[in-house]
DNA sequence: TTAAAGATGTATTTAATATACATATATATG
DNA sequence: CATATATATGTATATTAAATACATCTTTAA
């Protein structure tokens, strides 16, 4: 059981975001070389950020990219939702799909409903502003880092 | 987020096995057969369930598998933990190949944690009983489905 | 001795994810 | 208006994990 990477680097953007200066903006290339991975991935992550209403983004010259909201308003579960590209536990939770021949009769799929929920609900109680306890402490981290 | 279709194999097994008169051995081209999926792959997820004490083979003629104990002491959690490779939910939980920079002062992956220990402590509320409510339902239904 | 069962190791295929590349669009500024 | 710099968008490729297939070995009842 995983989450993508693609979850956690939008996470990992929204993180950097929150510790910024209120108000100045961070362009995507900053963000890419602060955690040293692929530009290209985080221009789609950003991209989908921003559909979703976590954060808003400026074109051209001295544009970039801020926080839409306060980061004690952006609900970890809320991004993680719009972030995974689904929550299928087993075969029969797309319907589609699905060629589970007991599906009338099994509750395994309830019980796996059931601990997702708690999963999600758990991510529901935390938001991107518990992400950091130490204010500046990000910054720091990535000095020492590349100091060494 | 998803589980494995080998976890999912795992506890098709266990539910068929639960659902068998009692003493009764079972072969894996009979389960293959039933959930209409690959022998090959059943037979690596029997010899794993096996390991993991969760049935008993019988190797030659007249051989088969069974449970090793009543399906009430066979946790839903337990078997997913046994055979999902890992539950790692963001790159930091593998301490080899973490490259993310700011994990010493990221307090997400604390509740990435917490939101994986809930999903799996709501998994361990339950046992391999509780997939079937009805005794007898699974195979009156596999009827069903193959005389349509 | 044979047939029928699981055990084991390797190879291949498939699908999802991650990454790269190319180009379009928007905007501040000289 | 031209240019530099930012995000937007679509497509192609690479990488990886998972699923599946294949081949062979071992065990055991009859
Ligand atoms: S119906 Fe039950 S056994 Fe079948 S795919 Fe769903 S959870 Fe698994
Ligand atoms: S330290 Fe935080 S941001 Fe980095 S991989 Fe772990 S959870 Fe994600």
């Amino acid at each position: 059981m995983q989450l993508t990477q693609y979850t956690d680097y939008s996470l990992r953007v929204l993180i950097y975001l929150s510790q910024k200066p209120a108000q100045t903006l961070a362009t995507i290339t900053e963000i890419s070389d602060f955690y040293g991975i692929s530009r290209n991935h985080l221009v789609k992550v950003v991209h989908s950020l921003a559909i979703n209403g976590f954060l808003e983004t400026t074109r051209g010259k001295n544009g970039g990219i801020r926080l839409a909201k306060p980061a004690a308003q952006i609900g970890i579960g809320e991004v993680v939702r719009s972030t995974e590209p689904n929550f299928e536990m087993a075969e029969c939770f797309n319907h589609q799909n699905n060629t589970c021949i007991i599906t009338p009769v099994c509750s395994l799929k309830g019980i796996l409903s059931e601990a997702r929920n708690s999963f999600i609900a758990t991510l529901d109680q935390y938001t991107l502003a518990d992400t950091i306890q130490k204010p500046g402490s990000l910054f720091r981290s990535y000095m020492q880092a590349i100091n060494k």
